[in-house]
DNA sequence: TCCGAATGTCTATTGATCTAGACAACTATA
DNA sequence: TATAGTTGTCTAGATCAATAGACATTCGGA
């Protein structure tokens, strides 16, 4: 491998430099195959420097907690940056991650038919009782799980909605597949707190963790309400950045 | 006053982080009442370090040619970094530049009323020989010339453009004063070349300077064009930035 | 012409950074 | 149990970064 560019003698310290390619490629999910750091060695040839100066790298990545390194063994990857995740009027899970993660899973965990509640009811624009389709998922982006979700779809007009969306993958296209092309995102609500044991479970999070819950209504272009999300976000893994 | 912060030991130098501050205080106009940089042993009791650490990050910037040391007067702003200027469909002088600059200025040089000729008469989407008002202006930054512009406004539609420019010192409020609340940039021009004489007196350059020159018509809303202008910019002053 | 103010240059010292090499300690696997 | 591979630790030296002080040089104005 060509070794890569570091600059001397311009005023920002090799280690430095190493610490911030290295957090970079972490971000980047390079090392997400092994979910391992390079060994020492091979990144000091990697950047053309001693090996004492990549350890000083490495150790300031394991002051940010970043990495940890475990003799004999290599140097794990704790935490990856967070991921970013844009609400917009056109927010799309798949468009929104896009080159920060380099795969996108989504997993049907369960379909149900049940009738409206109150606030669900009230959030779709139809009466209580209105049967209704819930899913449940969770995603994860480069084998990691990012959020679960339930949402709920008037099930007289997306009848086949658990089905399409096992086949398909996406909420876009299952959409598309009941004959609704585009949609827009009419509210989202947040709050953050500390996960439950479910969430522990679906989103492998350590007892004590966070997650971020949003509360979204997606509607057709006429305006009319065709999905009621909740979604929870591992808050330690995304952010949520709005756009107006 | 009180020190500025500088981390130490965090890899990087503090003759880095001083010359980046310094740089951005050029940038900013901090010192464009004097047009030179403070002394150094001022400079090094601001940032709690050593003259000579001073030294180093003046140094980096005089490599940078942005500055100049004489010995014996002080340290002489050579250029400012470029001030950037956003050209999209809404296209604004003032707001384009925003917090770039703390205040701008605007001169109006002269106006005349003038039959089309071919070229901006194709332009404008008028016949050869319509009257045209023409004005000549040029804009600065914290005193500081960044461009002249020739402009061409239908002088039937927009009898007393040179009046309300003079007195409100916009093109965009002195059309809302003939009732133009909103025009769009249709097209722009870009080219470079040397600066001619008169740009050279008008936008204070040194003989041999660079001048960008733009040829922008912009259209009401109904798609009809309300003015030309032919603007040249101090290319070391400025740069464009498209927005698509 | 003299003097204050500013930059230019030099020496010396200290601490941080980087390199180099050797070896210990630990892990996983054959 | 070996063995290869990896991180941890130590020593030593070279270079860069920063401080400290002294003095020279140049400019502009009183």
């Amino acid at each position: 491998m060509v070794a890569k560019v570091v600059e001397r003698q311009m005023g920002v310290a090799l280690w430095r430099q190493i610490a911030d390619r290295i957090r970079l490629a972490i971000s980047n999910g390079d090392y997400d195959a092994t979910g391992m750091v390079p060994p020492e060695t091979a990144l000091a040839a990697e950047f053309g420097v001693n090996r004492h100066t990549v350890r000083s790298a490495l150790a300031a990545l394991a002051e940010e907690g970043l990495v940890r390194a475990v003799q004999g063994r290599g140097t794990m990857i704790e935490r990856k940056d967070r991921v970013s995740y844009p609400i917009s009027r056109r927010t799309r899970f798949s468009q929104g991650l896009g080159r920060q993660v380099r795969e996108i899973g989504t997993k049907l965990l369960g379909h149900a038919q049940v009738p409206a509640s109150g606030e669900i009811a009230a959030a779709l624009g139809v009466h209580p009782g209105t049967p209704l389709i819930e899913l449940s998922t969770v995603s994860s982006g480069d084998g990691r799980p990012l959020s679960t979700a339930v949402s709920y779809y008037p099930a007289e007009r997306f009848a086949r909605m658990a089905e399409e969306y096992a086949r398909l993958g996406s909420v876009t296209k299952a959409f598309a597949a009941h004959g609704l092309d585009d949609y827009v995102r009419v509210s989202t609500e947040i709050v953050a707190r500390h996960a439950e044991a479910e969430e522990l479970s679906l989103l492998k999070l350590s007892p004590g963790a966070i997650v971020m819950e949003t509360r979204s209504v997606n509607a057709d272009l006429e305006g009319c309400p065709v999905e009621y999300s909740r979604t929870r976000f591992a808050a330690d893994r995304m952010k949520l950045r709005i756009e107006t």
